[in-house]
DNA sequence: TATTGTTATACTCTATAACTATA
DNA sequence: TATAGTTATAGAGTATAACAATA
């Protein structure tokens, strides 16, 4: 096999892999009355209490659209604000306890949701594409 | 290492991977005045020429999220409908040749973009990366 | 009647620009 | 002046429901 026909491979197999991953999130997101962005957002706000800007960031996005996703699931009763105690101008999010709940419910059924994939592989096997992928994201994050 | 943290530990890597490719490939499209949906729009176009109903179902939309897809894609000029010949309700879509050489532009942004990631891997880890991840896919799709 | 597609409506996500308040 | 956040505005993506045309 020549080498661009390996890089062609591997280049399909990872974007396959974004689409179905992102396909089984957006469904289990759908089943939770959530949206994708708002399924990151509580994964990332758990056992955390990020300022707006910090989390802006972290999710790669604009604060005006950060200010309406927060402010929708705020209406939601998922997430709550606080004025920083230390900076006047910084807000700071939290998980209310009914969104804590639902970030406990959707991380397992994300786990759930691999489990068929994963079962047709040994262990081993599961343990070098862990072990695989951590090496090709690891350096670059492409 | 217990099964728990293993599974655990793949669905991460899984989830990164799908966050990872995806911020690759919607930068790409950005860098080419595209949406993600319509990258993979064109994607699915090259070399093909479908009904409506099939593309929807393939890109897993409704007909009504398609058809307002194709109306901006088709009011930009990078593709076209036509009536289908022997089913006088169906219209096929089809790549106009600057979608189509936008299309190949935007294939060949992707390879380049996987290659810096890819190169911290010999190519017999890239190959059993690639079949490992086929092997995952391959059965259940999640 | 069933299928194919479009249109109307509504909501989320997203960005840019203008604004307020604090540092 | 610079930073943190909100609001106004606009456009894309999405779904549901109602509709028209064809099978």
């Amino acid at each position: 096999m020549t080498d661009d026909s390996e890089q062609a491979r591997l280049v399909d197999a990872l974007a396959q892999t974004a689409f179905v991953v992102t396909s089984a999130l957006n469904r289990i997101a759908s089943d939770n009355d959530l949206s994708l962005t708002q399924l990151r957002l509580l994964g990332v706000l758990r056992g955390r209490r990020p300022q707006m800007s910090h989390l802006a960031s972290h999710l790669g996005l604009e604060k005006s659209t950060l200010s309406g996703l927060i402010e929708r699931a705020e209406r939601r009763g998922l997430v709550g604000r606080a004025r920083s105690a230390t900076d006047g101008r910084a807000v700071e999010v939290f998980l209310t306890e009914d969104g804590d709940a639902l970030a406990a419910r959707v991380q397992g059924d994300v786990r759930l949701a691999v489990l068929p994939g994963a079962s047709g592989l040994s262990s081993a096997e599961r343990n070098h594409l862990t072990v695989l992928i951590e090496k090709l994201l690891g350096p670059t994050l492409l």
